[in-house]
DNA sequence: AGGTACATGTAAGCTGTTACATGATTTT
DNA sequence: AAAATCATGTAACAGCTTACATGTACCT
């Protein structure tokens, strides 16, 4: 998935503008498909427009920059409904959290313990959030299924770190334990 | 993590090359942290080795070039270990399938059908491989906790859209079925 | 006969990230 | 008083992917 095709279906929920298309990639149900930046979605939207894939709507504001609210054409919207027809890719998955654990045994237990830690309260701050979305009665389908998702592999997540941190931290202590035993 | 201290990281593991190094990031625990091809190891090798993180033992092999099996040096190891403590940056996911998921209601139902039906594949595929995994017992302490880590998510994933696929194609098929009750 | 595994490397192109530029209003 | 939110955009840089280049040996 490019930004452009991002950004296309980010607006067949409504228009909007690059700045309310990045918070869309920060808060709601597409935070969970990928992150993009500024820098990808302005350049994205400008070329959009360009291939008349949409239009845009300026609205004047007083001491800050013109909001610019973008629609998706039909064009547009065809160019979505073929992108989704194109085979799957793999989801990709870049772990620093993973890599570190694997040299879990190169690291100080101390260290370690602040690692896991911090990931802990990382996962279970998603989880509060997204419990409250849950409750969103009035969600599509789509938004519920993937919060749903989120929910669920971020539930596994954190209840498989907590039932196997001491694995790990162990195969650290250990050698320290023997003596002291 | 950039490829250097990828390619620092699976040589920690024993000596390697290029080629090795691939193998370990498609099937090994290393392959659960990220994917990473030829184009970015072999330039990645050829500035460690400029660095003097890596040193280098040249195979001559015949009817095919020359093997380089690269080994770590103690600066080699010390800069893995200076990675290891900065800080951890959050994971990122790029998922083109929970895109398609976002639009189901745009998909016609038995295309959502073999969208899914492909991912519960790969899924039980990657599931199936995992456990005959968690068997060896000799592998150590990080690497069991890593691909028990990815069995459970892909587990919870595997469990949640089997019980929850209906719920998306129902958005899709509901108004059908209301008119042939 | 064709595909996969082995084995390394370069170059071009594409994509994405980060920093810079600008600045008011609202919240803590 | 500082930080966050609102709001857009460019330019430079870094990184990654893909194609190209080359060729043997084994398995089906």
């Amino acid at each position: 998935m490019d930004t452009k095709t991002l950004c296309l279906g980010v607006l067949t929920q409504g228009d909007a503008s690059g700045y309310e298309i990045k918070k869309a990639f920060e808060d709601g149900p597409f935070g969970h498909i990928q992150e993009i930046g500024f820098g990808s979605i302005y350049p994205a939207l400008a070329q959009l427009l360009r291939e008349e894939l949409v239009t845009v709507t300026q609205y004047t504001q007083e001491g800050r920059p013109d909001k610019k609210i973008y629609s998706l054409t039909s064009a547009g919207r065809l160019l979505l409904l073929d992108a989704l027809d194109e085979p799957t890719e793999p989801d990709k998955v870049r772990s620093d959290f993973l890599f570190r654990m694997m040299f879990a045994h190169l690291l100080s237990p101390s260290a370690l313990e602040v690692m896991i830690d911090d990931r802990m309260a990382v996962l279970n701050a998603a989880i509060a959030g997204l419990q409250q979305a849950a409750d969103d009665q009035f969600a599509p389908a789509s938004e519920t299924f993937i919060n749903g998702y989120a929910l669920a592999i971020y539930r596994a997540m954190a209840d498989y770190i907590e039932d196997n941190r001491y694995q790990l931290v162990g195969a650290s202590l250990m050698p320290e334990r023997a003596v002291a035993e």
